[in-house]
DNA sequence: GCAATGACTGGTA
DNA sequence: TTACCAGCCATTG
């Protein structure tokens, strides 16, 4: 896979609709999308996300991974996005975006079963 | 087909 | 707070 999926363009499309000051964990991404896993959004993140607010995408504690940890800080500051002791994590409590169904990429319409 | 890997998660110590 | 463990799921060799 070199090229986005289906899947890929969903998660894609509803990081870029998380609004500045929000953030959301990847494994949130995943139940909002009803598809795949935590991993799975972090595979497309790994891949895609240079073109999306990636550092709107944290883990479900706030925490952030090591490929961010250096960059993220830095627009949270910029966007004014609830930050916990240090800077260098998420407060979740505030900070967690929920997307409405509507909101979501094909969120009211079933995933595909065989 | 199996084992290892990974921008993960949640629980327990 | 950090550390370790077991579970999860698609991709890769």
């Amino acid at each position: 896979m070199s090229d986005p999926n289906p899947f890929a363009e969903r998660v894609l499309d509803l990081v870029e609709r998380i609004p500045p000051g929000r953030v959301m964990a990847y494994g949130d991404i995943a139940e909002a999308l009803q598809e795949g896993g935590p991993r799975q959004v972090g595979r497309v993140m790994a891949l895609f996300g240079g073109g999306v607010p990636w550092w709107r995408v944290v883990r479900a504690d706030g925490s952030l991974p090591d490929s961010h940890a250096v960059r993220a800080p830095a627009h949270y500051r910029a966007e004014g996005t609830p930050l916990r002791s240090g800077g260098e994590r998420v407060d979740m409590g505030s900070a967690r975006w929920i997307p409405d169904p509507d909101e979501v990429p094909g969120g009211d319409e079933p995933p595909p079963t065989p």
